[in-house]
DNA sequence: CACGTACACCGTACGACGTACGCCGTACTA
DNA sequence: TAGTACGGCGTACGTCGTACGGTGTACGTG
């Protein structure tokens, strides 16, 4: 039954793999993965739940391109700068969107085959570091460890029960502290009140990593 | 009805708390979290699902309750040591132990309040980097770096389709190769290739960025 | 001994889920 | 006008978590 246009009809817009895609995406980023579901996703767009077959084969296809979408909206290396910035701007980049769509960690796991955008990061990242001068080896490395690192960073920070600093201080006073009685845990209790007290902001953290792992690669470039 | 000591009966053992517990763990380790289901899991204990829930209030809790048990397996970093070696162990040992329970990885995101092994884990570790000499900032500087670090490199090795290095030879030279044409993907090709070539081992990948991390966290001690 | 209470366990039911299967209008081609 | 392809959907099956209300056994108390 296609969409005729009816004079006084709601003239629903005919679907399309782009629209289910659209819709899927922002379900997950306002409600949740667990609110992405076939007959909801097929509700939301006025349509019934089996009509989303004729885009995508499974909800695991639906998946995948979601994932692949969230990496087309990462910042490739820009290619103008050097090594260090080009790298520090796509974490930064990776991070932030990853921030934005905390349900794509928790699908990274189970995927086995990169999508295209993943695979272009990869290549424009490893073409970057090669340019610099490090080693086949080493690019490879240190496209470990930059991954392992903007993941990991990702996947904290999604388990992180809030969002600004001023909702850190409260709950790190209320929440966290109370959980960490000095006898049984003195550090982390010194290290609470001791961030607490001096306006620690977790947000800042990931730079500090990622500016240090990027000046101890440096080093490692053949033409250092 | 409690299980009495018939002498022909099969003499199901009782339930339990531990039991249930275990079991889940096995039945996550062989066929992956999603055969993790209530009624799964009470028929494989030769009970109903419903039984369970004396156990665990709800299945949110028995998650939590795994996710703990796998913390702690994991080694507390050793005291004896230096604080480089210490820290060494411990992510070693992490990154072992989530190898071994690949479907910790994906839990750990939804899980806002760390259990209590891992809070005893924090605690260790933040003990090890002040003792090193390591300031309060630093130490927690030095927890996210390494944690995200450990908790990334396994959600990648998570995907990985293979599990050791001939499986890897084979999967990259007849899989990803082909998937990888030189001249859209000129340096992923290239490297490719050239790890193919050098019998690359991914398995051993973890160590260097550890060691690195380790290196260049060591400068920055205050009693350096 | 009888009786009440607490505990461990379970059967059933409800509303979700992914998706196999088959049907039905519409539109276009011959 | 008949045939065919396509986009869309209704129904049904087997799964899930879990709310609710049982039922039997064990044990403390009279």
């Amino acid at each position: 039954m296609a969409e005729e246009d009816v004079p006084g009809g709601e003239a629903r817009p005919a679907l399309s793999t782009e629209r289910v895609l659209r819709e899927a995406l922002r379900l997950a980023d306002e409600e949740g993965l667990g609110a992405v579901s076939m007959r909801r996703l097929g509700r939301e767009l006025g349509a019934g739940a089996m009509s989303l077959y004729h885009y995508f084969a499974s909800k695991e296809e639906l998946l995948d391109a979601m994932i692949d979408v969230v990496f087309e909206e990462i910042e490739l290396p820009p290619e103008e700068t050097g090594w260090q910035s080009a790298i520090r701007r796509r974490a930064v980049s990776a991070r932030q969107v990853l921030a934005r769509h905390p349900w794509a960690n928790s699908l990274m796991e189970s995927r086995t085959t990169p999508g295209s955008a993943n695979l272009r990061h990869h290549e424009a990242v490893t073409a970057c570091l090669r340019r610099a001068g490090f080693s086949v080896l080493m690019a490879t490395h240190a496209n470990w460890l930059l991954d392992s690192y903007v993941y990991g960073f990702a996947l904290q920070e999604a388990s992180l029960p809030f969002d600004t600093v001023d909702e850190f201080a409260d709950m790190a006073e209320d929440v966290y502290l109370p959980q960490l009685p000095p006898d049984q845990f003195p550090y982390l209790n010194e290290s609470a009140a001791a961030l607490i007290a001096a306006g620690y902001d977790p947000a800042e953290e990931f730079i500090f990593g990622l500016d240090l792992i990027l000046a101890a690669l440096e080093p490692l470039r053949a033409s250092a």
